[in-house]
DNA sequence: CAATTTATGTTAAATTATAACCTATTTTAT
DNA sequence: ATAAAATAGGTTATAATTTAACATAAATTG
């Protein structure tokens, strides 16, 4: 999983010119460890093993980096970031996220649903993304 | 408007044995002459124009109790408040928040759309809320 | 009216995130 | 090759957002 991750990652600052650099590693090499959403703060913890001594800034310039190229996500109810499970650039995500062990589910459809479209086109109103973040307890909790 | 909902948080809270003290009722007043989504210092500031210095505690206290019930909703991108416009307790939300002007529409289903509702069932996911944020522009940003 | 519950006041601090400025590294164009 | 430009990181400091903890006050209950 990890090794893909970092391959991929790879590639596209190959193909796209942006430099693969030590703390984008290491930030997306943590991200990709977690298996729950991981907070700024947490990563940075952990960046220290890595780097000597690294502030807020080093954590957070690679959490953008990535974060722009949809390599990970943001879950806004959390402040945490988690790696992204699609393959594929998308506009939109969708997450289940169980109030019971704290597991986050990313799936995401390439469009919204057309009621939602519907309703956007009813309010002339023009997206580019959507985020939509889904509470509740997964199997095991329930 | 205002008075509108001011009477229904009086009407709520009659009927619920909560009470509607000074803190409560102007946080609500606050958040309800917004046009914008608006931040919790921005309310703590205005706040000081009615009640003596007020600190931290006393503004995210109120704003808590109005989201508990469903007053108030967080739109959690922007870090803001917003007064509910649906006119009665919904389990999900839905917001156009246009990147332009700032201004953010609230509208919701009672059901989350089948296609989702599907996906969480295929995921055996329990869901008790949801929370739909999407970026864009406006009619008249666009 | 005492006991309990609910809410507020206040101090302090934890958590999350960014600004500003300077240095280093890589890339581009001569 | 090498200077210029672009990109990224190091560091200090601080801003912005949120909560913990404890004391006091007010309302409700028995």
């Amino acid at each position: 999983m990890e090794k893909e991750i970092i391959n991929k990652a790879k590639q596209f600052c190959l193909k796209n010119k942006h430099r693969l650099t030590h703390p984008r590693l290491e930030v997306l090499k943590i991200i990709s460890q977690s298996t729950r959403p991981i907070k700024a703060y947490e990563i940075l913890n952990k960046l220290g093993n890595v780097i000597k001594n690294p502030k807020p800034p080093t954590a957070y310039r690679s959490i953008d980096f990535w974060l722009k190229y949809n390599f990970i996500h943001k879950i806004q109810s959390l402040n945490a970031y988690l790696l992204c499970t699609e393959n594929h650039l998308h506009k939109g995500s969708q997450y289940l996220i169980c109030d019971g062990c704290g597991k986050v589910t990313e799936s995401h459809f390439c469009k919204l649903p057309s009621i939602i479209s519907k309703n956007i086109k009813k309010n002339f109103f023009n997206p580019t993304q959507w985020n939509l973040e889904i509470n509740g307890l997964c199997s095991k909790c329930s």
